[in-house]
DNA sequence: ATTTATTTTTAGACAAGACTAAATTAAGTA
DNA sequence: TACTTAATTTAGTCTTGTCTAAAAATAAAT
């Protein structure tokens, strides 16, 4: 029994991620969307789609954009675990902040050992999310269901409690901090603003108002 | 005050990393011989070393080696210290055998972020050792000293304590594994073989005969 | 001191992964 | 349907870091 290594470069990784992250419905991936998420030039992901479709990872048709194959999603899925895993480290025990932590993780997610990654997973105590609040894929892939919707759909006088952020930027995430908004605060909604689609809520026992783009990004949860 | 971020490529660091590895006295370090440390022609050291010695990180002339200046120095202790602290951390947190973390630490000493460091070298205790017993240099580069000679050169009745190994190599380390021998441990040489300079030990009660070739490779405490 | 052997450098090639500019295809509109 | 615009691909260039083969410099040896 032999485990046959394939070698991957640190930017097909970053691709396969990027399609993975872009992926919505079944519609392929057009390559500007590509391009815009990787800020790289079109030119430059057609080039690297036609590698990734030798390889066996994408499904790609010329003008028609591209989606994974299931290994391709293994793979994606395999890395992303790995930024998360990463990610509850540097929150959990090395006591990062959650806006802080993403460019480390994304250089980490390349790092090359199954056998490593394994162990800082039980290190870790097999956690199911990440500090954001994203599931954290398990050896074989698969995601633990999470029960959630944005803050925005929440109703008027209705009460939830945060489970995730659909953003993670650290700008974002730094005015979360700001309101008292983590993982686990509980928010009720006071009012719905008609015109901006704008949020008055409570968050121990404090009122702010939060723009609909804010409350689209925080994640409630809807079942527990 | 804007800290200058300069950025460096993994094989940059790589090359300095090993001129330092290859310093012994003042002399410089010839092409040939990084060339064979790093497994490479050494033609491509060539053109790697003016590349180095253009960002002022080597002192290099032509036909007569390479030498790191301190601005060299002082990035290649940053990557070693990087390196001494994930092995700390696979061995003590993450369990892993001494023999098992050099490849993985080849990795992750390039990722780049002086705040993660600095962050796990408190979560591991500031350690001074790492677990081969080589000094971990400081956030200055500078090297806690240790005392240490090749267990060859202890004489005979005379009993050491282990504090490292001069060679990290998987097959030497599995095999200090099997005769029991760890940081720690304590030996006294028996006999003095003249013939093949080979020794008679005994550790844990039990006696061992070892080569020369691994008795260099021991170190023994000279202070305590 | 001259020849021989070894080391080091130069010159030129190549692969990966990015880019620009131009050409082509697809999509939207009158 | 023909035309215009936007998206995509092609063609060619560049940089980094490696290589091979040949040339040049140094070191060793007669």
């Amino acid at each position: 029994m032999h485990e046959t290594r394939i070698m991957r470069s640190r930017s097909e990784e970053d691709y396969l991620k990027a399609i993975y992250s872009l992926w919505k419905n079944d519609e392929p991936i057009s390559t500007t969307d590509i391009a815009n998420y990787l800020n790289m030039k079109a030119s430059s992901v057609t080039d690297m789609l036609q590698k990734l479709s030798d390889k066996g990872w994408i499904n790609y048709k010329k003008y028609k954009g591209a989606n994974l194959t299931d290994e391709g999603k293994k793979i994606a899925l395999s890395i992303i675990r790995k930024h998360r895993l990463w990610e509850t480290f540097l929150v959990s025990n090395l006591h990062f902040k959650w806006d802080q932590v993403h460019e480390i993780a994304e250089q980490l997610e390349h790092i090359d050992s199954a056998e490593l990654i394994n162990r800082l997973d039980n290190y870790l105590g097999n956690p199911m999310y990440d500090p954001h609040g994203d599931p954290i894929p398990n050896k074989e892939g698969k995601i633990p269901k999470s029960f959630s919707t944005p803050l925005i759909e929440l109703p008027v006088n209705k009460i939830g409690k945060v489970v995730g952020v659909s953003s993670d930027t650290p700008s974002f995430l730094q005015y979360l901090d700001k309101i008292n908004i983590q993982l686990g605060s509980t928010i009720k909604v006071k009012d719905k603003i008609e015109f901006d689609q704008s949020l008055e809520i409570i968050i121990n026992n404090k009122n702010y108002q939060i723009s609909a783009t804010v409350a689209k990004n925080i994640l409630i949860n809807t079942k527990q």
